[in-house]
RNA sequence: GCGCCCGUAGCUCAGCUGGAUAGAGCGUCGGUCUACGGAACCGAAGGUCAGAGGUUCGAAUCCUCUCGGGCGCGCCA
């Protein structure tokens, strides 16, 4: 709380002086201290004296100036011009010295800038448990689960990044009747007949029925074990390719059978849930009572036949989930389960867990374009474009970057044609040639290298001056992309600060001879830490961070 | 019919637990330069933030309604 970031003990100061003003007491919200859009208003501007009318009894303008009085004081030589603007706002500009200790703090950090900050916010570090992608494993990886693996991948580099500790999980749903489907449309493959009019009918069926032995004659049960067993490790095997790796692959049909002395997670889960009077029967099946805890309507566990639903073994791995002791519950799941948010989390609850520690989040749908086109998707003829086909089509960065770039909310039109473009056109690798050439430059200083670029004045640029504030606000970005379980806001920095380097890059040439030794090596720690944060963003990202890229790797000249 | 998500520049999207003149990429148009990596840089045009009310010092942001789009509403998984 006390040390951390720059900006953070700039804030403890701007909290001094409020508390100054007010004589002790604090605003009902904290005040902000932010990068204003336009330079003119200064480095930071602050809507503290806003927030304070009622506690001082006076008006913004009157409190921005006592406030300004006492940052003055605080801050001293730090600080090198404070106005009031507008309607009460404070704006700041700090020296070059106190820009120049704060570099020296990011550079002190080194790769772990910016990292950790969970421990110093407001809810402290947690383990998280982080399931998501969970494709039917009867199947290829498609869009939606890339999309799925992108999001909940970058998610967990982000928390833990920020602090936490998270165990990443895939949900095999290897139970009920379509593994029994699946295994007859293998062995209607493996006899070189057609699948069931409701099977499967992609053409990867038939591959996987060739590499089951015997697949044409033996039982059907059998047959679709090994199938099942071929996917997922197909699956894991896409998926390790898409930097998407999972600390467990969690077996669905494993919920329903007993474990040694104890009875089945499933039929646990059910007595947990009788004991708590949650359940029901009624026409021989049995109930949740959902609708007690925000549902529509109540949901059937075990079906009048005898056979229990779906729903049983996700209750059951809820369950599981609880009783392995997280902190805190993440469930990514694709925009068609968004009907069950509202029954899950009313089971988590009836089961005896906290609302407030599951998150359902729902990833919006992908439409896939083509230079406009849109790439048609139906999976029931098996045409859908498989994780494997677009990694294939765009590379595993730039597919990364499209799906990670825009929030988790909202629906994605990709277009393959831009997004394979090798060129400035594409963010993603205007963000990595921004690195590499960095990386180029401070390998070039450190063979001691000069060039005849012209020197320029030493000066600390406007644009330096940007890049600087820019370094500045990552760990702000991190806990606030962390918080809102947001890692396209990484995105959107690290285009932000690729840009300020380029026009940094423009006005501060770095290795040109002539330059003052104490200005060139002030510019070679910008250079440094920008270097640092674009490869934190971008391996939060799950992208390649480059120490060099190629020209000849471009598509045309 | 009910529920969830979305509607911001020509296109794709940021910004959304309220802040000062609404941003980026692409596209379009016009420029720059012996360039430390030209996969560069600079500039311009382009928006009644779907619409209407409300909340307040202040609304793209919060509330209500309307319109438009996507998805979901099984004793399927």
């Amino acid at each position: 709380m006390t040390s951390g970031s720059p900006l953070q003990r700039l804030r403890t100061v701007l909290d001094d002086a409020v508390l100054n003003v007010t004589g002790g007491e604090r605003p009902k919200s904290a005040p902000t201290l932010e990068r204003p859009k336009q330079a003119a208003h200064g480095d930071y501007a602050t809507n503290a004296a806003m927030l304070l009318p009622k506690i001082v009894g006076a008006a913004p303008p009157m409190i921005a100036e006592r406030l300004s009085v006492a940052l003055s004081e605080y801050l001293g030589d730090d600080l090198s011009s404070i106005e009031t603007a507008g309607p009460g706002f404070l704006n700041l500009r700090l020296s070059d010295g106190w820009l120049a200790k704060a570099l020296a703090d990011v550079l002190a950090a080194g790769d772990a800038y910016g990292s950790g900050g969970a421990a110093a916010g407001g809810s402290g570090t947690e383990s998280v448990h982080l399931e998501f992608v969970s494709n039917n494993p009867t199947g290829p990886v498609h869009i939606g689960g890339a999309r799925g693996a992108a999001f909940g991948s970058s998610l967990s580099n982000l928390l833990v990044f920020h602090g936490h500790r998270v165990h990443r999980e895939y949900y095999v749903n290897d139970h009920g009747n379509q593994v029994e489907l699946f295994g007859q449309s293998l062995q209607a493959r493996a006899r070189g007949e057609e699948p069931p009019e409701e099977g499967y009918q992609g053409g990867y069926v038939a591959d996987v029925a060739a590499r089951i032995p015997d697949a044409a004659t033996r039982p059907v049960e059998e047959v679709a074990t090994e199938g099942i067993a071929l996917m997922v490790a197909a699956q894991k095997a896409s998926l390790e390719a898409f930097r998407t790796t999972f600390d467990q692959w969690f077996s669905e049909n494993a919920l329903h059978e007993p474990r040694g002395e104890r009875v089945s997670e499933v039929q646990e889960a059910f007595d947990v849930l009788a004991e708590q009077g949650r359940t029901f029967e009624q026409e021989g099946a049995l109930f949740l009572r959902t609708s007690d805890l925000g549902d529509d309507k109540d949901r059937v566990l075990v079906r009048s036949d005898g056979r229990a639903t779906y729903f049983a073994s996700d209750v059951a791995y809820h369950h599981a989930k609880r009783t392995r002791g997280y902190d805190r519950v993440i469930n990514v799941l694709g925009a068609d389960h968004h009907g069950y948010v509202a029954r899950i989390e009313a089971a988590f609850e009836a089961l005896g867990g906290d609302r407030d520690r599951i998150e359902l989040l729902i990833t919006q749908f992908v439409n896939l374009f083509d230079g406009g086109e849109r790439v048609k998707m139906s999976k029931r003829a098996g045409e859908f474009v498989a994780l494997d086909d677009l990694v294939d089509d765009i590379g595993v960065d730039a597919a990364r970057w499209y799906l990670l770039a825009r929030s988790h909310d909202t629906t994605i039109d990709l277009d393959l044609a831009e997004a394979r473009e090798q060129s400035a056109e594409n963010p993603v690798y205007y963000v990595q040639y921004a690195h590499a050439r960095i990386r180029s430059i401070l390998t070039r200083a450190e063979a001691g290298e000069t060039t005849t670029a012209n020197p320029g004045d030493g000066a600390v640029a406007p644009s330096e001056r940007e890049l600087s504030l820019a370094l500045l606000a990552w760990p702000d970005e991190v806990a606030e992309a962390a918080d809102r379980r947001a890692p396209h806001r990484i995105a959107t920095y690290a285009l932000s600060l690729a840009r300020g380097y380029s026009a940094f890059y423009r006005d501060c040439p770095v290795l040109a001879a002539g330059l003052p030794d104490d200005v060139r090596a002030r510019r070679l720690d910008v250079c440094r830490a920008t270097a640092t944060v674009l490869a934190s963003a971008l391996a939060i990202l799950g992208v390649d961070a480059p120490e060099r890229m190629d020209r000849e790797d471009a598509v045309e000249a």
